[in-house]
DNA sequence: CCCTATATTTGGTCTGACCAATTTGGTCCG
DNA sequence: CGGACCAAATTGGTCAGACCAAATATAGGG
């Protein structure tokens, strides 16, 4: 599932999804490098560097004598792909999990765009948004648009740790709801509003202003979205059932 | 610097300085490992152990026919705490950046555990609360507990991405600044009204009073801060040239 | 000058070996 | 019986040398 297709990231793969199953508890000792090596078939050398891989992740602990299994609540952010991945339906509590924290983020971002942005900035974003409105029918259409602006809005404020969070969160998040086919349902309305209330901001260049209506925005979107996950997540048992 | 001391670990921690500090532009093309276990006089497979580390880290990418270097903002949060590391004074306006991170996402926590703290719960985060109001002349006896106040916040609110977000921000930031000696210097009396505005939201229930206060605080902690970051690098100006 | 076929480089993996630190298990003593 | 202590087995860390397949560099032909 994720990205190079070699035995070690395979390896890698496969012991970091049954930690996060909690098939072994934290604190047990992972089996010996040579039985991984068995199990899997593979040379130590290449269970070493899956190891080294989820080490870097934060779910185990090497040493001599063994390697250890860590709490997932130590881990790094980057084990929130596959626990959205770990089941066949993303787990709704942190899906909008995900999205609050991606609001306030955003907000933050947009916030000090606005506020920072230069003149010549001031009117890329106009322009970017003039283009959202454009397309403000077609909601497949807005989506890299949207991306545009946010990425430019991410640029202008230019902070960098706000933007490696990002960078997991939507390598980790985005992804799997793109592969899920999700269509959170939001009114037209909501959305013109949001578009308005944004282009107000940019000309009385109004941080909070644009913050805040980011803000609605997600609000709204973890509604939308909600509903969306308990929608699929029926349509998935019933297909379950109507294969037994 | 980090953690093991192992030749694995220790080449990767060369590698990922010199990356950070652009001795090789994104895009670049990494020595091969072959030369690499010639320059530190390993062998391969612990070179291979401490790429695999850097890939993990989103700071390179290896293929067949060679591994090249990524730009530092799609790397993983995990580079931040090198990154603040890598001069003998941090980056003032790095350190700002993650304060103001700090803020958005210890003021929702904040929010969400007032809002949705059990009555047990809610008498655990006062008595805890008290035990700051005890101490609150000892600005060195009060950390341990903000510790403590701000890790039952985080439990009650729940909130996996924002835990984990948290765990690799602390990890990064929080030691590096310990081993600086830095003592911003924050107004009794700033404390004091934050103290009791916690308090007083404790008592009301109101997540949103709760969330301002800390907003307020950690702004008045960022000026403090920089102040100190200030300070310091002037110091270790003064140091440098005394030496000289 | 561009395109293609060949040679070389490079990462991915394997095998088998050695060392040092940790665990483990047993022994001895109180 | 329980705890402290010591030796043996286990385990991670590293090394060396080898092979393969993919990617790159190079030379040759259009």
């Amino acid at each position: 599932m994720s990205s190079n297709n070699t035995i070690s990231h395979e390896i890698a793969d496969i012991l970091r999804d049954e930690i996060l199953r909690q098939r072994y508890r934290s604190g047990d000792r992972l089996p010996s490098e040579r039985d991984l090596a068995a199990r899997f078939d593979a040379s130590r050398g290449a269970v070493r560097e899956a190891l080294s891989q989820l080490e870097q992740l934060g779910l185990i602990h090497t040493q001599p004598g063994g390697a250890r299994v860590q709490s997932v609540n130590s881990a790094s952010l980057a084990v929130l792909g596959p626990l959205l991945a770990l089941d066949d339906h993303p787990d709704p509590l942190l899906v909008d999990q995900f999205l609050q924290t991606f609001s306030v983020l955003t907000s933050m971002t947009v916030k000090n765009a606005v506020n920072a942005a230069s003149p010549e900035q001031l009117t890329q974003l106009k322009q970017l948004l003039v283009e959202l409105v454009n397309h403000s029918d077609d909601i497949e259409a807005m989506q890299p648009r949207w991306r545009e602006f946010l990425e430019a809005m991410s640029t202008i404020a230019d902070n960098l740790v706000v933007r490696l969070i990002s960078n997991d969160l939507k390598v980790q998040f985005v992804d799997q709801m793109m592969k899920r086919e999700f269509q959170p349902d939001l009114k037209k309305g909501s959305i013109d509003r949001l578009l308005t209330t944004l282009g107000v901001s940019l000309s009385k260049r109004d941080g909070e202003l644009a913050s805040k209506a980011m803000q609605n925005h997600f609000e709204e979107l973890r509604v939308a979205v909600g509903k969306a996950i308990r929608f699929t997540a029926d349509r998935h048992r019933s297909e379950q059932f109507s294969v037994a």
